[in-house]
DNA sequence: ACACTCGAAATGGTCAAACCATTGACGTAG
DNA sequence: CTACGTCAATGGTTTGACCATTTCGAGTGT
């Protein structure tokens, strides 16, 4: 005889199924946590349990009150529910980083590979922003970081692929806080050069991307990306 | 002022920051959900909620019992709630499949790239088996599929990178059920024919492993992922 | 001294019954 | 017709209880 289902369990699977279905859709409004719990034969707080699993995948919402507005759910809050595994699970991945980056490359090939064919001049002009403020004077630390971030997911934009794009930053989002530590471990002059390596690298590929190279994007964006990280090895420690 | 902070995600925020900070790591038993409600003010009911969320994001496990054996213990289950997630995700996208397969093109490109530099006898040879398996007679359509995912996680295992292990498992897995529905409407000889064109596109990426020529692995995985796609058209639909 | 048994204690799992705060709907007074 | 107020429905939260499972140790018998 295997364990007993767990309560929460039988909800949670049950409004799964409806999801993997279609019975369910995004927009929904799933039925009050009391009615559910009759329908289940189940205490509310087996449902909200249940609720609570279901909002970690980000595929419900809650809120208060009547009428339309109150109720919960089905949305689609893929990353943030991505960023958030994400980030736990590099933090608990202990020392491999590798994989991490691994990831990342094969994540920013495709994208810039797709990217080159079918980019828009409005996407080029926003990277070209990103670029410029990137070379700005008096542009702190965690600023650059989140201009070069907003880089990389406007290359994943581009190819128009938004599950690529929410895994680019996830991926990015996770290593966050490391990349900051490791960057406030190096010396000033040492920075500086290594701002500047990136910036460089940038431009180039953002070249490759205007001349519509795919080949020679992905190859120039995997490189940045290894040379971004054999900069930084202090990130294989990261404590805090 | 903001909306006031839900108990459940003071408790869930506490505990990630415990992991991402390292204080917690694999293995390590959390206090008992009666204590951590009075650590943090909460009920015993918001612990609870917390724990379900975490449970989902594949970190923490429960078990009754006194003693070791019970309470909650941070762990890594990452293969089974990237899977959860993305599957959940794949069915409420709605006619993305082109990003998911642009994803899995990625992945395996470079799973293949990676593992043609380092693939090991072992490895081979498990391989070599399954192929065998899918050649064989009187092979049904499940079975196949599973063989079929078997050489492909295979790959990505060879390639040494659990965390792009894991995503290939979780496309793969996302895609089964529908993938399962689009062959069974396919004509007995059109299965035929397709199964064949699989397993023939199977052998030229192992020899290519074997030979240790990652480009060529890398190339035919592709041309192999958008043909098995290209061949079962009817995947944007998939209803129950 | 040892082995066995049985119960106490600690754990998560579950339920029931309440109360609160928020929000929309509806009816009513102006 | 508008404005206001009441009411009902929602999720958020707490309390208190009981259950099933599991360990650990005290007690007991040999």
């Amino acid at each position: 005889m295997p364990n007993k289902p767990k309560a929460f369990d039988i909800v949670r699977a049950h409004i799964e199924e409806r999801i993997l279905d279609g019975s369910l859709d995004i927009g929904d409004t799933l039925a009050a946590e009391r009615e559910l719990a009759t329908e289940f034969g189940v205490s509310r707080g087996a449902v909200r349990e249940a609720i609570r699993a279901l909002e970690a995948q980000g595929v419900v919402e809650s809120s208060v009150g009547a009428g339309a507005t109150g109720g919960t759910r089905i949305i689609r809050a893929r990353t943030r529910a991505l960023t958030r595994l994400l980030r736990l699970h590099v933090a608990l991945a202990d020392g491999r980083l590798r994989e991490v980056v691994e990831l990342r490359v094969a994540l920013e090939r495709s994208s810039a590979t797709l990217a080159a064919a079918s980019v828009t001049p409005e996407a080029l002009e926003t990277m070209r922003t990103l670029l410029a403020k990137m070379r700005g004077e008096g542009v702190d630390i965690e600023t650059f970081n989140r201009l070069d971030t907003d880089f990389h997911v406007a290359i994943a934009r581009a190819a128009d692929n938004t599950l690529v794009t929410d895994l680019t930053i996830a991926v990015r989002e996770s290593l966050r806080a490391p990349i900051l530590v490791a960057e406030q471990g190096l010396s000033s002059g040492e920075y500086a050069d290594f701002r500047g390596m990136l910036c460089e690298q940038h431009e180039g590929i953002f070249a490759a991307l205007e001349a519509g190279d795919g080949e020679d994007a992905a190859q120039r964006i995997e490189t940045h990306i290894r040379a971004a990280y054999s900069a930084l090895p202090v990130l294989t420690a990261a404590p805090e």
